[in-house]
DNA sequence: TGCTCTTTGTGACTTTCATCACCTGATAAA
DNA sequence: TTTATCAGGTGATGAAAGTCACAAAGAGCA
């Protein structure tokens, strides 16, 4: 449901005639756990802002190996679209809705005229954008300065922020995040258990 | 020697207008090769354009390992700078200058007035901070999926592309922005010149 | 010419992590 | 209830890359 009140809880501080651009032009769209929101390569098409769910946005190769960069949830959008949208680019990653998601979609032609009318957008586009880089530096950062054993608490320790404790995943699914294997994430996982910090059951991981 | 001419030349295409602007409310600093334009968790203060020489942007931990990300050359900006500056952020990153180097300072107040005036303008900082995007993407699939034989081809063909045949660097220079060690670098390089890929002497490494 | 510093070469060893093979136990479907 | 499938456990092995120790070669300079 599109709602006045829907939009303003999830992105707080616009004009009100921003609100008003953002009911009358933006399409909202319910989009299944499960679903990929963009593909590797799609051309964009329109600014996504999600206003509820969740949305995994990884980066994969050619063999489809995948590695998770972060998490979007209502309140944020997918920044990339917001910039590849203004050449109609094409995306540089992939965007999978981890829950039931709805979004909403606005047109390209937007953008331009709200950057200029309303001051408010043109901080949230920047804000949005920036918070997503320091994001993909923090990967960078953790891949390339610090071990399997530390990244992988890091995750659990993001993951169970967003969704809860107990996180209810397989090892399998976090060795594909980490880009790392399933018998690798098993024995860290029996190790942290050893140290206390956690409790391993199946399809479950309780963090302490 | 800020001039009309250099600035148009770098950076093409934009608005009559806007390049009075550059002129007035710019600044022109000379930084020295070796000079760090940029520290980690620095204010940043203003927006940074490059009209020469070229720049180093990279990430350092907490024990002062460091970890290259991209370069910078006349006609770019400092993304990081334009986004960082709308909410007087810290830097996340450091940046040294490679060679002389000469910017041009903007004053953050330009620049939301520029966005809301000159479309040229908005273009440009989303258009920079997209392909920064990018290069980061590049770096992590690279850390992430490829190995170090192939980042260090693949690392070597940028700077010679950037710098010139051949490439003046010593290995431990190469180990430090690949965050690898001097050793492993001197080996993988024998390797490529048996290989017949490029030729190693003293300080210079010639890409075939 | 000799001395020192920087850069590079190299063997031996270690660590981290991926992979393989195979097993156990839980869950669900037939 | 039996069987198939899925999640997870475990030892053996190997590859990539980091570390250590030390040698050698070039460059600069006194």
């Amino acid at each position: 449901m599109i709602s006045r009140e829907n939009i303003e809880k999830h992105f707080p501080g616009l004009e009100e005639g921003l609100y008003e651009e953002l009911l009358q032009q933006g399409e909202m769209v319910h989009v299944k756990a499960g679903e990929t929101l963009l593909r590797f390569g799609e051309t964009i098409r329109s600014i996504i802002l999600i206003t509820g769910g969740l949305v995994k946005l990884y980066r994969a190769d050619e063999h489809g190996t995948e590695f998770f960069l972060y998490n979007l949830e209502a309140g944020q959008a997918c920044s990339l679209s917001m910039v590849c949208a203004v050449q109609h680019e094409r995306s540089e990653l992939m965007a999978l809705a981890l829950t039931d998601t709805d979004i909403l979609k606005v047109p390209l032609s937007s953008m331009e005229s709200w950057m200029k009318v309303y001051p408010s957008w043109y901080r949230f586009v920047l804000t949005s954008y920036r918070e997503r880089f320091e994001e993909v530096l923090r990967t960078v950062d953790a891949i390339a300065f610090r071990q399997m054993d530390d990244r992988l608490e890091d995750y659990l320790r993001r993951q169970i922020e967003l969704l809860g404790n107990p996180l209810r995943i397989t090892h399998q699914d976090i060795a594909r995040d980490l880009n790392s294997s399933r018998e690798v994430i098993s024995r860290l996982l029996k190790k942290m258990e050893e140290k206390d910090i956690l409790h391993v059951e199946r399809q479950a991981i309780y963090l302490h």
